[in-house]
DNA sequence: TATTGTTATACTCTATAACTATA
DNA sequence: TATAGTTATAGAGTATAACAATA
């Protein structure tokens, strides 16, 4: 899933177009399904308006983490956001090489190492979290401010322990 | 994101943990993070479970698709699915040599074959979309009828044009 | 002995270009 | 010329094993 572009329109003169279209009923009664083709739309649409500042979904969820949690370790954003450590060592190596992340010894745990944000990090994220404010409420345009309400909150009883 | 499994307690004594938890609220105010979360637990629930029948989720939805529109082409298939036909060239000809769906030539189109389930396509796909139907209902066990649905209606008004 | 961060690596998924056969 | 199916291949995402340093 989640391709570039979709066709504008696949007429009617598909072969097979016996039938006006395919019918997807029993899949669209699915969650994982529903949910998944939500959150791809979503997702595509954070690709085309957060390309400005080259921040993938997982780079900005990490900075995300850290701007609120200032300090936290590589072993609580993998917690936190359900990466393999060894998955999360060039995200962070990457935007520490961009000066978004600096990193410094942890106070009380030599092994660990304690990530904060740079004066350009806390500045880009500022713009970068508006950003995804103003795309998200795009994306959800065709609901109320109550029933977006409504759909975190269900779709966190799903996912939350 | 998606790991196998997620450590059942990350303790108190993780590192840095002056603040008790994580704050991930920013991030739990967004439908996209939100959708992924609640997609990716659904999915890894669909992978144990459908184990036993050898199906991803891409091969079940195919499958699905198939069954509920024979004759449908590779074209359809990847539109109503998302997929590049590149990679649905590889999926039907497994599920062909698995012998669960059967190529046919177009009535008539000659460069598309329409696909159907073979007898034993049609039984699994009886089981298996049971055993799906009873693994969403465990996954959004804490979900009312009603909120299963509001929940549905509300993504789909997200994702569908 | 267990955990943090890391390297190396394999596997899957997704994407692009280009070809053929037919429309 | 455009479309259906295909091949080959590149790139991104995700997985496991194993290591050094510290707890």
């Amino acid at each position: 899933m989640s391709q570039r572009r979709t066709k504008p329109s696949s007429s009617a003169s598909d072969p097979g177009s016996g039938e006006a279209a395919i019918d997807a009923s029993f899949l669209e009664s699915l969650l994982g399904y529903n949910a998944r083709r939500a959150a791809l739309v979503i997702i595509e649409r954070f690709l085309d308006r957060m390309s400005v500042y080259g921040l993938r979904p997982v780079d900005f969820s990490t900075l995300s983490l850290v701007a609120h949690n200032p300090g936290i370790t590589s072993r609580q954003l993998c917690a936190a956001l359900g990466i393999l450590p060894p998955n999360l060592v060039r995200i962070v190596a990457d935007l520490d090489k961009r000066g978004l992340v600096q990193r410094k010894p942890h106070p009380t745990d030599g092994r660990a190492i304690g990530l904060h944000l740079s004066v350009e990090g806390r500045k880009m994220m500022r713009e970068a979290e508006a950003t995804v404010r103003a795309l998200e409420d795009s994306a959800s345009s065709r609901l109320t401010a109550e029933e977006r309400l409504t759909l975190m909150s269900l779709l966190q009883k799903i996912y939350k322990p």
